[in-house]
DNA sequence: TTGAAATAAATTGTGCACAATTTAAATGTG
DNA sequence: CACATTTAAATTGTGCACAATTTATTTCAA
């Protein structure tokens, strides 16, 4: 019987897995920044959203990141502990936490930029290769994320 | 500059935001088996080794899933006290647990068999596409996994 | 055969994810 | 204005992951 059911057969396992394989290699370049994998990403996203002079808010990180206030809110109280993001209470709007880099946050990013090379570089698959197998993944996330129903803009 | 740093150019991010959604999807489907999605594959090793005739320890389990007792401990009583596996101190060696299913256990296999036909049908994407990147991710865990140096055996 | 080393699970502690609820502020409507 | 609705973040509670340690058992060697 083909066996859909079968553990190989699964295309969630293969994610599952190859996910948790990546980020056991990035958690050691890590460490060096004393930064965790979730850490890292919204670190990510404030470097690059400072650098185009774009304030972030929580549901802005929430949005880019796919993650809601109740993973963001712990974690970023301990990147504000840490010393590398503040948290402020918007003055137009006091629902919205406004979130910057402090110098030390800044800083971090010469320490990161060197992250994704070595990853890269202990990897052992040719950079193209991965670059394919971004895009695919990509496709499927917004095939995923597109509602039932809607066709892919014309 | 080529920023490798940006988030986009991540190609753990596309990992991370896949897998996340994927589980996504999966969630309502095994809400009907009052499962959550790693509960689904210790359920699905434990099928697939039952209709091999095969028994199954913790590490067996572990070595399949890439999971430490650490998480299979507290899961896998959670299985024993909703009644689908039984966990039993091994005879012969007193360290080893072993796992098998109750009449129940086996039972729930019947609703799981149509969880992944459901997953692809609302899916909305072409089944070939998904196969080719099972294998692809399937190819990077190797890679990963393989230590360090290691030629393929050629 | 006794004690050291290895092995299998369990335990402890931290940090995500995510559902569900709560709190507080802003917006919209009669 | 008053009050229902919406919105943003925080809180609460459960269940993974995973590092580090512990406990119990087995194996191996002197």
């Amino acid at each position: 019987m083909n066996d859909l059911l079968a553990l190989d057969n699964q295309i969630c396992f293969s994610l599952y897995a190859a996910n948790r394989a990546i980020t056991a290699r990035y958690r050691p370049l890590l460490a060096g920044l004393e930064l965790t994998y979730p850490q890292y990403l919204v670190m990510l996203v404030l470097w690059e959203r400072a650098q185009a002079g774009q304030a972030t808010r929580v549901s802005d990180l929430g949005a880019r990141l796919r993650l809601d206030s109740g993973t963001l809110t712990p974690l970023l109280k301990r990147l504000a502990m840490r010393g590398l993001v503040r948290r402020e209470r918007s003055v137009e709007d006091e629902r919205v936490v406004t979130l910057s880099l402090t110098r030390q946050g800044e800083e971090l990013r010469e320490l990161a930029e060197r992250v994704p090379h070595k990853l890269l570089c202990g990897l052992n698959i040719a950079p193209e290769r991965l670059l394919a197998l971004r895009n695919e993944l990509n496709a499927l996330l917004s095939v995923i994320e597109t509602p039932a129903g809607k066709e892919p803009s014309a």
